[in-house]
RNA sequence: CGGGCUGUGGCGCAGCUUGGUUAGCGCGUCGGUCUGGGGGACCGAAGGUCGGAGGUUCAAAUCCUCUCAGCCCGACCA
């Protein structure tokens, strides 16, 4: 390719409005361009990098056995019907309908899709298949944010494991971890496996490859010393047992006229790791509580993974006076109708002489014994992590960071197979439900992933893997009959040898041209101009180090082969 | 959906508080001359319904109302 003729409208500016440091460079040098927001139009530049991705994603697919697959991006609504997830999917899904009033959606994803092409799956001899496509996936997020990084169209990988039992889907599962980790290793990208949730998809043994970067989404509990990590959403700690005092033989109320929270209870008297904090939640439409220590905090994902509440949300005032008799500030647990349930946290356990709110503003409750007081329906885990709590593997001090979900890989069991209908006869002739697995990965958004850990203040810093161009042969001077003949002929060579090449032929100024294929972040960089080759040498640069060296002329393209194959 | 903010040539911004003739500036773009190894200089030029609609006024980028779009922070996800 010649950059002359190429389109790469890189900018001087990022747009005001372009944060991420992903987004900015995108931007910058011309790969992407923002048509509405959360969906972007891929230049040529951009889509180079995007389809290097995904076939990197494709070959370490096929290496595992990946089959190719491309299923429609548009389904009717009674293939979402079967699932139940036509509902579940809420305003997240796209939908739309034709012309004879048919009600379709835009998929999200394809469980449903490859659940019943797995209907003519028919013998346990045809098991295991692993089955996966790169297909536009469509969902309305409430919030597009960060370029690439949240969108509401983007390619996404995702692959089905089809097993006849529970074993195989384990060693699909370890088949797919290991190629995701030789994915990202392949992008050069440190991507940390962690627990995590598997929210609406439904499943187990849910795992988030996460990419450490202030513009993720996601805070990921990491021990320094260990190999425990999690996402917050699912991690864990150990906290301190805390010793109680004995409580009095029934709660007392007492009055405390003007204190609202938590922090103005404790200079009454009461430390926070003796209050009970209580949540008023709207689940799937009941008003339940949800009680964690005063000093901590609720994870609403955790709350709903362990309610299997589908809708989730903190009470409006009204709804929190109707039911429980009193405004926020001022609320328990104690004595509250069996209507409504308690999920209760396990810090909370075995606690005694505790205060809360006694459902009557202006007054608490003190000396309250959790089992002697308040009808927990069921304790569980609600409670955040916060860095510093001590590993529940090591004991070492956790931190938190913020990371980018850049793969997920999750067991989803019968669920979808049984709502299909998928089942095959196994060897003694018996039915069986298959087992399936879902392993995703976006593939626009790691592209987006890969910038954010792959730059410098000049601009990106490909990886040779997943550049847009493996080497730029930069022309010095375009009206220099040398100059032209040696850098066109460098550019044939390395384009004979299957180089991924570009010739900035630009009649611009060298800084002009320097600065640009730093910015689109080209990895090797060929200066070719008269000072050189007056004696028969160009400048080879690296784009990652900026270390510049001369070369002679008729060395240059070797040296350049055997860099550039080394480094795929 | 709740909260905060922004819409003025391709990009970055000023002008708006206190309405007033041809709406400015930098970068970029086009033509030209000189240049030519780190975003060069000079001359000339193109390019704007001031997000949209309505209103107030002799007069609106500027004031008022509505609306649309985008960005950031929270609840969701590859």
């Amino acid at each position: 390719m010649r950059w002359s003729q190429f389109f790469v409208p890189t900018l001087r500016d990022a747009p005001a409005d372009a944060e991420a440091v992903s987004h900015r460079l995108l931007i910058r040098g011309g790969f992407i361009r923002q048509l509405h927001s959360g969906h972007y139009t891929m230049l040529p530049l951009g889509w180079r990098v995007h389809e290097k991705v995904a076939d990197i994603v494709r070959e370490e697919m096929n290496a595992i056995g990946g089959q190719e697959f491309h299923f429609p991006a548009m389904h009717p609504k009674s293939l979402w019907e079967a699932s139940g997830r036509w509902t579940v999917m809420g305003d997240e899904m796209f939908r739309l309908q034709d012309r004879s009033g048919t009600e379709v959606g835009l998929a999200m994803t394809h469980e449903e899709a490859f659940a019943q092409m797995a209907l003519e799956v028919n013998s346990w001899r045809a098991l295991p298949q692993i089955w996966y496509q790169l297909q536009w996936k469509f969902r309305d997020e409430p919030r597009p944010k960060a370029g690439l990084l949240r969108v509401r169209e983007f390619v996404m990988k995702d692959a089905y494991s089809l097993d006849i039992d529970e074993a195989g889907l384990d060693a699909a599962f370890d088949k797919h971890h290991a190629a995701y980790l030789a994915i990202f290793g392949r992008l050069d990208l440190d991507a940390m496996p962690v627990e995590a949730s598997s929210g609406a998809m439904g499943g187990s043994d849910s795992i988030e490859f996460m990419v450490e970067s202030p513009s993720g989404e996601d805070d990921v509990v990491r021990c320094p010393n260990c190999d425990y990590r999690a996402n917050v959403e699912r991690g864990a700690s150990a906290i301190p047992a805390v010793t109680d005092e004995t409580p009095p033989a029934a709660p007392e109320k007492f009055p405390t006229p003007g204190i609202r929270t938590i922090a103005a209870l404790e200079e009454a008297g009461a430390p926070a790791d003796r209050q009970i904090k209580t949540m008023v939640m709207v689940i799937d439409g009941a008003v339940t509580l949800a009680l964690v220590r005063g000093d901590h905090q609720l994870n609403m994902q955790k709350l709903q993974d362990s309610t299997g509440g589908i809708d989730i949300r903190p009470a409006t005032p009204a709804e929190t006076v109707e039911h429980l008799g009193a405004n926020p500030g001022s609320l328990g647990a104690v004595g509250v109708s069996d209507e409504i349930r308690i999920f209760a946290d396990t810090a909370l356990e075995g606690r005694t002489n505790m205060t809360t709110g006694a459902n009557e503003d202006d007054f608490h409750w003190r000396g309250v014994d959790i089992a002697r007081d308040i009808g927990v329906t069921e304790w569980v885990d609600l409670r955040e992590v916060t860095a510093g709590e001590a590993c529940i593997q090591c004991g070492s001090a956790l931190e938190i960071v913020r990371a980018i979900e850049a793969g997920h890989i999750f067991k989803l069991g019968t669920q979808y197979a049984e709502a299909m209908g998928a089942h095959v006869l196994d060897s003694d002739g018996e039915k069986r439900t298959i087992v399936m697995g879902s392993y995703g990965i976006g593939i626009g958004r790691n592209m987006a992933a890969v910038a954010e850990t792959h730059h410098d203040d000049k601009g990106l810093i490909w990886p040779v893997s997943v550049a847009p161009f493996e080497v730029c042969i930069t022309a010095m001077k375009v009206d220099d009959e040398a100059t032209m003949t040696a850098a066109t002929g460098l550019y044939e060579e390395l384009r004979a040898a299957g180089i991924d090449v570009i010739l900035d032929d630009r009649d611009a100024r060298a800084g002009v041209k320097f600065a640009d294929s730093e910015l689109i972040g080209i990895p090797y960089r060929v200066t070719v101009g008269p000072r050189g080759l007056a004696d028969g040498r160009v400048e080879h640069t690296v784009r990652a180090t900026m270390e510049t060296s001369d070369v002679a002329l008729d060395a240059i393209a070797a040296q350049l082969i055997a860099e550039v194959t080394a480094a795929r």
